[in-house]
DNA sequence: GCTGATACTATACAACCGTTCAGCAAGGAT
DNA sequence: ATCCTTGCTGAACGGTTGTATAGTATCAGC
């Protein structure tokens, strides 16, 4: 006979914080900010009220480690190898993924942006993180038209290539029929031969 | 000596639904989807609790007309003529023009995509407005495209396009600084350069 | 087996949420 | 002068918000 399940058991602290992360992220792709409350988030986890002022301090700790972690787990699919691909057609396939060319995901960043530009706790977050993924999309950039003999501003094409991808989860949000996973790809591939050459 | 200013004057109907409608954009720039509440609406406008049911029916109600209201606005300076400017290029000078390129107004944008990627009401009204603003983009793309002799699909490309101008939307709320007038014009010039031709 | 720390629950709290509704004020019609 | 309609107010409602906190369970070190 199995053991029985001992209710309340004792967990590891990570292991309920990131019950509580992914809860709040449910909460967020089901409904954006307004389902980002206690309530919500401690049915949707199973747990007691108070769990989440006890691991994050309050709702604006736990909104920057959901963000902290969507972030994470973005980039690694960004970062991912791709066998047979260079960088930059590797960073588009990851961009219409599933894992990242996802509803759920999409509008949890919606709703995550909303945040950051309303929101002080998680603008400061927000400043820290965001630079690197300028960074990696720049050099994967770079490398391509270093390949090409080309010259480009970087840091300009990659800010301008982050609004397009940018618009294609907002797009994704509002109405979802109207931009395909392939309309995305292709769009990524227009925008960018012009500027970096072929790849 | 001037007339005494009579305290609750009775004014046309419409003029104190645009008090409210104005009211609640205001509190949107400040604050996102989080300030839209009936306690700092009827602060900012220095009217009544009663008023936003009175007149929207709901919060609901008055976020429809908030939406509706922002969208005429937006395409009355897209469609505005502007001399010696060829449709598309008209259309980009509009895009980043003061009015429409302004913090506030695309703050108030991007609380509106949240809400209308989870709330049916507003998504509902979306989905009338949206048809024409495409539509609008597609025909100019089609005209400049027809000027070069060039083949398009129109439809597609101004999807990308609009993906392309929320994402500035997007950028200019979560990280003012990176990106500029001018960055914008380029980047919108440099996306339609390779479908429309030389323009 | 005690002690102290940690993980967690559950209640209580004041503040705020959107909506309802009774009533007042003002003007037009009769 | 009296009615009715309309614009509007302001109090009251039940429900929800985030946070504070007292209390309970569990485990490691001794």
């Amino acid at each position: 006979m199995a053991e029985a399940p001992r209710k309340k058991a004792r967990l590891p602290a990570g292991d309920r914080r990131a019950l509580l992360e992914d809860a709040a992220r449910a909460c967020m792709a089901r409904g954006g900010i307004r389902e980002f409350t206690v309530d919500r988030i401690v049915a949707e986890a199973g747990v007691s009220r108070g769990l989440i002022t006890h691991h994050f301090g309050s709702m604006d700790g736990l909104l920057v480690a959901v963000y902290a972690r969507m972030y994470r787990e973005w980039m690694e699919v960004i970062e991912a190898p791709r066998p047979g691909l260079s960088r930059i057609e590797a960073i588009i396939e990851a961009l219409v993924s599933p894992e990242l060319f996802d509803r759920d995901v999409l509008n949890i960043w919606l709703t995550l942006w909303g945040e950051i530009s309303n929101n002080p706790v998680l603008r400061e977050a927000h400043r820290q993180l965001y630079g690197d993924y300028r960074a990696t999309i720049a050099a994967a950039l770079r490398e391509a038209a270093q390949a090409n003999g080309r010259e480009l501003d970087a840091d300009t094409v990659a800010s301008a290539f982050i609004c397009l991808v940018d618009g294609f989860g907002v797009q994704r949000c509002v109405e979802p029929a109207l931009l395909t996973e392939a309309d995305a790809r292709a769009a990524c591939r227009a925008f960018l031969g012009p500027h970096v050459g072929p790849f």
